[in-house]
DNA sequence: ATGAAAGCGCTAACAG
DNA sequence: CTGTTAGCGCTTTCAT
């Protein structure tokens, strides 16, 4: 038998549907139905069961409904790295609308590892009903893998056959491109970020195309860790090839770069003008205060969620070969956010002079 | 019957116990054993076991081991605002030692509600095997109640009968307001957070006693959102009644001052000096650079795992009424961070001349 | 509308 | 060391 007397379970033997069910004085299934099935119950009956079941202090247990049902109630969502103020909004979004329609928000940080992330896929796997994976450094196929098991969407990154929801990254760029543009700076700088991100590429190949309209040249410095420290060295690798404008992957690596920037004696936004991704907390009191394209990050997370939900109210078709379902993307708005790290581009002679 | 071709369950039918076991020509119980409780069955056995396993693919189901032990390797962090810097490194201290430890975090974020946090009780309560409370607003008592049902540990507050983790923070505020003291200052005003929060008292008591010690002068203003936005709200307020030196309840309300106070033409930290708490995100890169009293973040999610883990290997005797066991509790060390948002106080009269 | 009964996949006595 | 056998608490056919 299943640890009798023995074990800690749940906190002193709360009362089960039978408990119930006597009282009652109906079956089990009964009650049962009474609280999964209302209205597959006469009203009268249903309601004086709920009633004692109350009095009984009765609380369905999430996990026996769980195993014969897989309805665990349970979301994932696997986020980059929990300490990049990046995801705070996008979990907010997430867990906000998670919890609405009664779901229960697990989060796994996996430190930007792939190794982890698996890790963290097969431990999470079995247990949720669905998977937002956030930022995530795995190869499509990997992906692919996943979101076969379980109802997947990937955020911030777009996928030919798994549902996703991303921020309109090159729009974005363009954007920024224009607004250094028009400020007179001549070549722009790209601050990469991880290789592996599907966003980095995004913004390079956006910031090419937008530059090759305007007739701006581009360069490319880094990769560089996401990070304030990446930050840093981005500012060294700047500083041994000037630049008039800078476009950073992300906010982090442009706060970052500014700090470095100062500390070399570079001024932002006389020397150098500074544009950052994302708008994430801290961006609008660092100092200058950042320019930076924004995404929707509470929006995202709830995005992301929502599509899931889509996902788990569609049953499942047969083998899930035939009608194909039309494949649900969503493509936020990103918009320019214009404050203080940009200016007009240094005329070439001046520049030359200065410190 | 449950559910036999109709659903959705896990990702197309895993093989159980029964099926290696066939495949094995042993029990299901060996092959359970096999998992659970290796040693408790022949090593060369175990180890064929083993082998057939992964080449089906089979994977022990969490839920279905659950049902029968309680033991579902989740461990509950609730924290009161996932939006607020204060909690990443905290979560990120909290996943790394759960992780580490073969067990999942779940994150529920109550908004700063008491309602919703309660309702995040009721919700992870029966899913859990531990319950880490970070900065709950429940009451002491609410907060016994649950921890009598599930161990629990709560982080930065302090209980009589229930393990805690928290910030030293009367050693933090009184070398502050010694910071301050020795900068010539004379009068500190204290801009409260939340009355619910408990080291909004602790911290303003502290700093009566330090300030008591110094024969300094003491006041206090708020309470405040612990938010930038009650930062906002706390400029204004000090406007209204300057004073030379800002003691706020958390940097997110030190960051949000010194932005007020910029916009009202007080200057920081020559008009006045600003000190925070907690040393979040953000406090080494806002203008100036915050002098803050430093929380070991991460240390604390990670001591309050360790404590819940410790806590979840001791089986629980009887009724838990008789060796009661010695109260675990850990007080962290604050330090304080000198940066740039203090500095000497100005002599009354030129203060008197200033704008 | 309700009851009876068979499991979901795993664990844990209890024999052998 | 291994097999047998009950369940964990709930859902869900199938009858009634």
């Amino acid at each position: 038998m299943a640890d009798p007397s023995s074990g800690r379970k749940r906190g002193g033997d709360r009362p089960t549907i039978y408990d119930v069910a006597i009282a009652c004085g109906v079956a089990p299934s009964t009650v049962s139905r009474a609280f999964s099935r209302p209205g597959r119950v006469n009203a009268e009956t249903a309601e004086r069961i709920r009633q004692v079941a109350a009095e009984m202090g009765y609380r369905t247990n999430p996990l026996a409904r769980a195993l014969p049902t897989g309805r665990t109630s349970l979301l994932a969502v696997i986020v980059a790295d929990v300490t990049n103020p990046f995801f705070f909004e996008i979990l907010r979004g997430a867990e906000e609308t998670a919890t609405e329609a009664g779901y229960t928000l697990l989060v796994a940080d996996v430190h930007e590892s792939v190794d982890a992330e698996r890790q963290a896929l097969d431990r999470t796997l079995p247990l949720v009903e669905g998977l937002v994976l956030a930022t995530s450094r795995m190869s499509d196929s990997s992906i692919r893998v996943a979101a076969k098991q379980c109802p997947t969407v990937v955020l911030n990154r777009s996928m030919s056959d798994v549902p996703s929801v991303a921020t309109d990254n090159s729009r974005g760029m363009k954007r920024a491109v224009e607004h250094l543009a028009s400020l007179g700076h001549r070549t722009i700088t790209y601050l990469a970020g991880p290789d592996a991100s599907w966003a980095n590429g995004v913004r390079w190949q956006a910031m090419r195309e937008a530059a090759h309209e305007l007739d701006l040249r581009v360069r490319r410095l880094g990769p560089f860790s996401p990070t304030q420290a990446g930050g840093l060295a981005a500012a060294r690798a700047l500083a041994d090839a000037p630049s008039t404008a800078a476009i950073a992957y992300n906010d982090l690596i442009a706060i970052g770069l500014m700090r470095g920037l100062v500390n070399l004696g570079i001024r932002v936004p006389e020397d150098v003008s500074v544009v950052g991704f994302d708008n994430i907390f801290g961006a609008d009191f660092c100092t200058p205060q950042l320019t930076t394209v924004a995404a929707p990050l509470r929006q995202l997370g709830a995005v992301a969620v929502h599509m899931l939900l889509e996902e788990l109210r569609t049953p499942v078709r047969g083998t899930r070969q035939l009608p194909e379902t039309p494949l649900m993307t969503a493509l936020l708005p990103a918009n320019l956010v214009e404050r203080m790290s940009t200016g007009p581009a240094r005329p070439a002679a001046a520049r030359r002079g200065a410190g």
